[in-house]
DNA sequence: GCGAAGACGCTTGTGATAGT
DNA sequence: ACTATCACAAGCGTCTTCGC
């Protein structure tokens, strides 16, 4: 293989080889060899061609995709800002993603882990926009979302301007296109199946109040049991396992009483069950537990969660699809509503009251939806 | 069918000029 | 004589246009 040497620092390294060299090699110009590597329509006589051909493949000639950015064209990358690698869902998101770009796009995605900080989000979108990436999805920000909120409006806004494309996977008060499931009908879905299947007395494990997509579940499911003269009690807490395992414990020493806990994710409710379990308490049969995303969680969960499909990885492809499209270049998108479905699994059961107070006992769950 | 040249956006290097 | 500032040119790799 030949390789051009460059003197760098005192020490001698090989340079990847360009396009001019290829050419050189071919004994062909520039453009002809462009042509024949870019598989132009342009027609290059047959033995030019297996020239170049030949010399690249000596050469081991790899395309330069920041000089072809510098000339004009697409970087054929996109950015994704997930908000905590550990979170099973931003995994399904970004697995989902990245697939998709290289298989439908033919780009590859730039995967940022925000680590549940706002300001290291609003940093990689500066990142980010340095190298001049095609379109940015937001993923992360399920947390404190409202502390540095000028500063990340600012961010989207400096990006629109230099034509990145900019979507959201969740509401966020930011002027970018959504591609989420509707918050509030899901809000609804978790209070009818609560009401539905007899439980007056619950305690709910919600994800941060900073945060606009737990606000808009957090009204319509308590609107909804307030309606039906259900009981409940409210902590918000980190979407960690760790917290839903403090805060399952907290619920159940100020409300002992309670029959089933909802959780505002996977994870939170992974870790009540865990903490619930050791405490010796039967699930379903004493307490019924509901978790959120239908991740691996809920299937690693013993019982399996009962959860809520939220097809995470359906709202990842809208949004890059979204960004890749000719819409994103006008910024005139409304963006998505992702459907959402209820998943039946074994952590849930069904209150029946039939005898009176005292003699309620836990059956198979009732989903109309 | 082919190749020279220009354009893209940014950094680095060089030379001219002004100020101390 | 030295330093600071500024303007301009060159270079990076690729793609397209235009002329031969």
């Amino acid at each position: 293989m030949k390789w051009t040497t460059v003197q760098v620092a005192g020490d001698k390294r090989t340079k990847n080889p360009t396009l001019n060299d290829v050419a050189q090699s071919a004994g062909v110009s520039l453009a002809t060899a462009a042509r024949v590597l870019r598989k132009s329509n342009y027609p290059v006589d047959e033995t030019l061609k297996n020239k170049v051909e030949a010399a690249a493949k000596l050469l081991g000639y790899v395309p330069n995709m920041v000089a072809r950015r510098l000339r004009g064209g697409k970087q054929g990358v996109v950015g994704l800002i997930i908000g905590d690698m550990m979170d099973a869902h931003y995994g399904i998101i970004a697995e989902a993603v990245t697939e998709r770009a290289e298989s439908a796009h033919g780009n590859f995605a730039i995967v940022c882990n925000m680590q549940r900080d706002p300001l290291l989000e609003i940093k990689y979108l500066h990142r980010l926009l340095e190298y001049r990436v095609d379109g940015i999805i937001l993923a992360g920000g399920g947390f404190d979302q409202w502390t540095h909120h000028q500063a990340l409006t600012e961010a989207i806004e400096e990006l629109k301007r230099t034509g990145t494309a900019v979507a959201s996977l969740m509401p966020r008060g930011l002027e970018v296109p959504i591609f989420s499931a509707d918050n509030e009908a899901i809000g609804m879905t978790v209070a009818k199946f609560i009401v539905e299947n007899g439980h007056s007395k619950i305690g709910i494990l919600l994800g941060p109040a900073r945060n606009e997509m737990t606000k808009l579940r957090m009204q319509a499911l308590t609107s909804h049991l307030s309606g039906c003269a259900v009981d409940y009690a409210i902590a918000n807490i980190d979407s960690t396992a760790e917290a839903g395992a403090i805060g399952a414990a907290e619920m159940l020493a100020r409300n002992p009483d309670f029959s089933a806990l909802i959780c505002g994710s996977d994870a939170i409710a992974f870790g009540a069950v865990n903490h619930l379990r050791a405490e010796g308490i039967d699930i379903p049969g004493r307490i019924s537990v509901m978790g959120l995303g239908n991740t691996r969680l809920a299937t690693l969960s013993s019982p399996r969660l009962t959860t809520v499909e939220m097809n995470f990885a359906q709202a990842g492809n809208a949004a890059l699809d979204f960004i890749m499209s000719e819409d994103a270049a006008s910024g005139q998108s409304p963006g998505e509503i992702i459907p959402h479905s209820l998943v039946i699994g074994d952590s849930f059961a069904r209150i029946e009251t039939p005898a009176g107070p005292g003699s309620e006992r836990a059956e198979t769950p009732r989903a109309t939806d």
